[in-house]
DNA sequence: TCTTGTCAAGTAGCATGCTACATAGCTATA
DNA sequence: TATAGCTATGTAGCATGCTACTTGACAAGA
């Protein structure tokens, strides 16, 4: 467990295609899962577990928003996702191994939701 | 059976992204499953059989290679692919349904391999 | 002759993707 | 008050994707 654990952290971890797209689109700025849905087509049932398995092997944190802004805003709150370290390098391996990667996001990450 | 064969065959298939991905590198050019792989880095056990369930569902059609052809390029035969008119309404959905398809590959699509 | 590498396709078993739901909060309309 | 629609997340069970191999053909090198 432990060590099955360890070398998952250490290595970057191998991902799908749909993950390394999912693991790309909250680099682009697509900070939460709705966005992500939109963004790419993807479904819930894909996008919520991926995220899991990103967060579960280190490569996004993810934080809940403050109901007072959510409230502000007159929506559910959303859960927020960042990339971590890990997940840069991950997602670099992931480029490498899909040469359409590159294709699917414009080049510098932006703001967009 | 005859029922949902029907059923699959009249309406536009509903695609994973994955086999979204792969009927439009098909329609681009990458006619065999070997430049499917290349130039999407997705592994042989998934272009395969993927290439297969879009053949089942009459989406693509297939014819192998002559072996005085492939012996002529001193290579293994390929078994080459086409979509078929149903394939083509099906990868339109697919582009309406998955937004970033559209980046994959060029508009028009090249006779790249 | 045997080994290695590339091209090309194939496949069992496990991991992940997707359908078809579900919950929940907000607003607008009937 | 009930319904409908949008925003946001979640999930069981089945379909598909992926690992880790396999086979096979050809050429080059040991």
């Amino acid at each position: 467990m432990l060590h099955s654990y360890t070398a998952r952290v250490t290595s970057s971890a191998k991902l799908s295609h749909t993950a390394a797209m999912i693991l790309q689109a909250i680099h682009a700025g697509h900070v939460y899962g709705f966005s992500v849905m939109e963004t790419t087509g993807l479904p819930s049932g894909t996008v919520y577990p991926a995220l899991r398995r990103l967060e579960r092997d280190g490569l996004i944190g993810s934080q809940w928003e403050s109901q007072r802004i959510a409230d502000a805003d007159q929506r559910p709150a959303r859960k927020y996702y960042r990339i971590t370290p890990a997940g840069k390098i991950t997602l670099q391996a992931s480029r490498m191994r899909y040469p359409l990667l590159a294709r699917l996001f414009p080049v510098s990450a932006g703001g967009k939701a």
